[in-house]
RNA sequence: GCUCGGGUGGUGGAACUGGUAGACACGCAGGACUUAAAAUCCUGUUCCCGUUAAAGGAGUGCGGGUUCGAUUCCCGCCCCGAGUACCA
């Protein structure tokens, strides 16, 4: 028989499910390996080709791994709560539960029909109560922690009261909010409860918090860093603002070293560390203090205590040009600003906040060229030299970083001098080699610096240590990091989410009992935000309790439910009706995912948060290791190859047309001076103010020309309101015109030929999204290939990691290269006809070359390479007839994580036991079989290579060259010379020099 | 602007640590089979010159360098992609 990939491929997906072949065990004597795949958000548009790329190699990783006597844990799961079904729920009505389980169904038809070795029985829905119970327990656990910058580790909240009671919170290290009190141990007793709830959630993990946050009105909600996106929602890209709030928040910061320092010690991509450590974002520096210099009368000394200076505190990471300081800038928010304003300068200053107000986040972003700002009236003193330093105000020095201060060096920072030179300020040189710093900024550390008073003389390294000591003893600055990141805004105003497992006593937030979880999410008649703007959970009518508390009506945002997800799968079925997230022996047995395969748009969201939750976990003793992915490969995202045409802009009366004799476009009337929709084809116009660029479904299209009558039937259009035009045709109330080669459109004359013209469309690499009509699907691909042919060519297509349009192309070549590899189990007459004899040495030589490529390539994940391998073994197995059994059975194991629908069959049919993966190994190389007898010998003169001998191998080095020297070609290249060098290598001689 | 990738035939892409550049596949051209088409198989396919065949020359974005030898290493530049951005 043929090859039948369907009956085959149905085949066995049935046996698999039927027998849970992939299914995974928790004790095993052989070693763990943990393949995990970024899980899939369920939408409404069901998989396109690009979605199951990443899935197919950790697939094929998989598969190789079983095969290699690892027991695997490959599971496979669902991130189901998010905006899309919310969004869908609030247009229709429809419970997003539905609408996700509906989308689901669509998603595992589609993975189960590639032939993906998961195992199911593990499957996880975050939307699913009895997963997101422990989604709730994880926070109530944050929520009961504090992190102790002493031990570097999170520990419960009731070790820090003890802590309070014995000695206060003067000598306690902690990571806590800015504005904590300090109090003695007799002052923390004499607190009220309340009072100590106040201040403990200063310090737990996840706190309720005034806050400024994204808001984002048109989604009613709160957003996250990095959730926005050049001040849209990175989700539907609607404006976000600035707005403060009582939200809760992730102590993430706490943990910004670890998460630094972790990303030394593992196997990732460098851009997507380098990503993180940019959101992280340490800076070294110091904290240095400029104390206001006091002018009597104007200015009011600091509020808190009167009889001592103000003080402006400024981070920054070059104390070493302390000296070339000539202005500090404020951020026109900071607090001091008020203060500090003279009453001759009152009205610029309050022109200039009025004015920064105004302008947008954006408008501040985009515009970073033009300098403005405006001065206090007021000075600070160096403290290193006295020297009196203007204070100004500028939108340039951000509220949110720092201290919201700078200290303006304009010699060595370019938006510095800028400044300097808009307002005219001095600019000191304070380096030797710095030049012409009144031209340009000159960041450098090189040389020695002048201009310095006692650091005169010294180096960089020299200098910033002096700077930092003398600021030290004075009291005036001390060393000090810096962090970028901020804490994680957890709540969201939204209905498909997690509820936050808290309630309100005296409007303090209090965890609900622990036997109270999971607290399921209530059900409502509208999943709108109230008409008194509160999340839509205000809306519910029966949830448990609710008379007697009020209960927090945010839900958790997306990354809450895959910030821990990995270890759900370490559960099996049976031991998740246990009360834990999962078994203690689960997790010490699996340990980390050893390999996890995702797209690099988590880097600083999902895979951030998962690092911290993990730690967290770790503290807690929870899991076993610091790190949860060790190795992580970013697949590329497949582009989708859209077909366009241009459109005139609405109906028209005067087209576009190409003169092809003088190659002019002119502007002529239409053959009736009717209006009509104009569409030009690609070689007949370019783009115009009349004409726009649209998408038109690929489906429609065939190498680029587009199918007009399909065109005109999908989008119910009227031949007789629409003109065609192609570079030498036209088509006219659906009649062919051939183009009067004179110059215009008239006299139309039915053309001589009335054939179907090209009409040619513009093909364009984007995204794939169903709004381009560029979307290819799986589903079309397999019904015409088959499964095992879409695997393969998606890892041919190219390397893994590199982002490639779709082009279904070359998909024929796969297919071609399974038909003659069923063909070599099968006779002309495809009957299935192996033999029983001793394979050849060549024969074996094909198969251990193989064997060797593919342990290689499937170990560096270049799978794409391993792909024309077996294309290459398998021409020369056909080439030399073989159907030896067991060099075919081996080929078989082989390419099994490729192609396991067909290596299976032919598995069966060579006799063995069916389940390939249940007890097949990945055959052994043997590097003897490599072995030849003579080697192609490639020789180069003057490093130009310009022969080939073929040299026994049992000749030695001094043979091999006697007999190179005597080669008729190679002393034909010498023209009787004696070669003047002679290169060897590895004893080989490579090339000659004459 | 900064950081990180990357530039190789008509196309997707090979070349692991410097050692026969263009594997493998698509496409294209020619041929076989066929009444014909499809399918299949065979041959050719970097460019230039030449041609019965050979022989020769150039060639991995551009310019330079190191080396017996560079797609690979170093310096300068150009272009494309991704991330990020008054972060002090």
């Amino acid at each position: 028989m043929d090859y039948q990939f369907k009956k085959i491929e149905s085949e066995w997906q049935q046996f698999w499910a039927e027998n849970q072949t992939f299914k995974a065990e928790n004790h095993s004597s052989k070693p763990k390996y943990y393949v995990l795949d970024m899980f899939p958000y369920p939408s409404g548009a069901g998989l396109h080709v690009g979605h199951p790329l990443g899935y197919i190699a950790s697939d094929i990783f998989a598969r190789y791994k079983r095969l290699k006597g690892f027991n695997v844990l490959h599971p496979m799961g669902y991130d189901s709560f998010g905006l899309p079904a919310e969004q869908y729920a609030i247009q229709t009505g429809q419970h997003p539960a539905i609408t996700t389980e509906q989308n689901i169904a669509t998603y595992r038809r589609q993975l189960d029909q590639i032939g993906f070795s998961f195992d199911w029985s593990r499957e996880v829905r975050t939307s699913s109560p009895d997963y997101y119970k422990w989604t709730q327990w994880i926070f109530m656990q944050l929520f009961n922690s504090w992190y102790n910058l002493e031990t570097d580790k999170a520990e419960p909240i009731s070790t820090l009261i003890q802590k309070f009671e014995a000695e206060g919170n003067h000598a306690i290290k902690a990571a806590s909010d800015e504005d904590v009190l300090s109090f003695s141990a007799e002052e923390w007793i004499a607190f009220s409860n309340i009072e100590k709830q106040e201040q403990l959630l200063k310090y737990r993990l996840t706190y309720l918090r005034e806050s400024t946050v994204n808001w984002c009105a048109a989604l009613g909600t709160v957003l996250a860093n990095d959730e926005v996106k050049d001040g849209f929602s990175e989700r539907g890209g609607y404006p976000v603002e600035q707005k403060k709030m009582m939200q809760w928040s992730m102590r993430i910061t706490a943990y910004a070293e670890r998460l630094l320092q972790g990303l030394d010690m593992i196997d990732w991509p460098e851009p997507l560390k380098e990503m993180q450590r940019n959101w992280i974002g340490k800076s070294v520096g110091a904290m240095v203090e400029f104390e206001v210099e006091p002018v009597v009368g104007n200015f009011k000394l600091s509020q808190d205590s009167p009889l001592e200076p103000a003080k402006i505190a400024v981070f920054t990471t070059r104390v070493d040009t302390i000296f070339g300081v000539t202005f500090v800038v404020l951020a026109p928010e900071h607090e001091l600003v008020k203060d500090l304003t003279t009453p001759d300068q009152r009205e610029a200053i309050e022109a200039y906040i009025d004015q920064a107000k105004k302008k947008s986040e954006l408008d501040r972003m985009a515009d970073t060229k033009t300098v403005s700002g405006a001065f206090t009236g007021s000075y600070v003193v160096n403290p290193l030299n006295n020297d009196k330093i203007p204070v100004w105000i500028a939108d340039y020095v951000l509220a949110g970083y720092g201290t919201g201060a700078v200290m303006g060096v304009p010699s060595g920072d370019a938006r510095d001098h800028r400044f300097a030179t808009h307002f005219n300020l001095p600019i000191v040189a304070i380096l030797d080699t710095q030049k012409e710093v009144v031209k340009e900024a000159d960041a450098t550390k090189e040389g020695h610096y002048i201009n310095s008073g006692f650091i005169n003389g010294m180096n960089y390294k020299e200098a910033t240590a002096t700077v930092i000591a003398k600021l030290e003893e004075m009291g005036a600055g001390k060393a000090k990091v810096n962090f970028r990141m901020r804490d994680a805004i957890f709540g969201r105003q939204r209905y498909w989410g997690e509820p936050v497992p808290v309630y309100f006593k005296e409007g303090l937030p209090q965890l609900i009992d622990e036997s109270e979880l999971p607290l399921v999410l209530p059900e409502v008649d509208k999943y709108l935000p109230t008409e008194s703007g509160e999340p839509p959970l205000a809306r519910a009518e029966n949830w448990k309790y609710q008379n007697e508390f009020e209960y927090e009506l945010s839900t958790m945002p997306g990354w809450a439910g895959s910030s821990w997800y990995w270890y759900r799968y370490m559960a099996t079925k049976e031991e998740r009706a246990e009360n834990v997230f999962a078994p203690r022996e689960a997790i010490d047995y699996w340990k980390d995912v050893d390999l996890y395969i995702g797209g690099s748009e988590h880097a600083t969201g999902h895979l951030l948060y998962s690092r911290f939750w993990n730690k967290f976990l770790k503290d807690l003793d929870l899991v076993v290791e610091e790190e949860p992915f060790k190795k992580l490969i970013n697949q590329g995202m497949i582009q989708g190859v859209s077909e366009k045409v241009f459109r005139s802009i609405g109906k028209t009366k005067m087209i576009w047309y190409h003169n092809e004799h003088n190659n002019r476009y002119s502007y002529i009337p239409t053959p009736d001076g009717n209006a009509y929709n104009v569409y030009y084809s690609e070689d007949a116009t370019f783009q115009s103010d009349s004409t726009q660029l649209s998408n038109v479904p690929i489906s429609l299209c065939n190498k680029s020309i587009l199918d007009i009558s399909k065109y005109i039937e999908q989008f119910d259009l009227d031949y007789n309101d629409t003109i065609f035009i192609t570079k030498d045709a036209c088509l006219f109330k659906g009649q062919w015109y051939d183009q009067s080669s004179e110059s215009e459109l008239v006299p139309y004359k039915p053309s001589s030929n009335q054939q179907q013209r090209d009409f040619y469309t513009k093909s364009e690499v984007e995204k794939m999204s169903k709004s381009k009509w560029n979307v290819v699907n799986p589903d079309e691909m397999i019904e015409r290939y088959g499964a095992d042919t879409l695997r393969m060519y998606e890892m041919f297509l190219g390397p893994l990691e590199q982002s490639k349009p779709w082009n279904t192309n070359g998909i024929e070549g796969v297919f071609k290269f399974l038909r003659k590899f069923w063909k070599l189990f099968h006779d002309d007459a495809f009957n299935f006809r192996v033999i029983n004899e001793a394979p050849t040495k060549a024969e074996l030589k094909s198969l251990h070359k193989i064997i060797k490529k593919v342990e290689d390539d499937v170990e560096r994940f270049s799978f794409n390479t391993s792909v024309s391998s077996f294309m290459i073994a398998v021409n020369e197995l056909t080439e030399i007839k073989c159907a030896k059994r067991s060099i075919l059975q081996d080929m078989v194991v082989i390419l099994s994580p490729y192609a396991p629908h067909i290596c299976e069959e032919l598995w069966k049919l060579l006799g063995n036991e069916a389940g390939i993966l249940s007890y097949a190994e990945f055959p052994k190389f043997n590097p003897e079989f490599l072995v030849e007898d003579a080697f192609s010998y490639p020789i180069s003169i003057n490093g130009k290579t310009k022969t080939n001998l073929n040299i026994p191998l049992d000749l030695d080095q001094k043979e091999v060259e006697a007999m190179v020297l005597a080669d008729e070609s190679v002393q034909k290249y010498l023209a009787g010379q004696q070669p003047k060098k002679v290169i060897v290598v590895k004893g080989r001689i490579v090339n000659m020099v004459v």
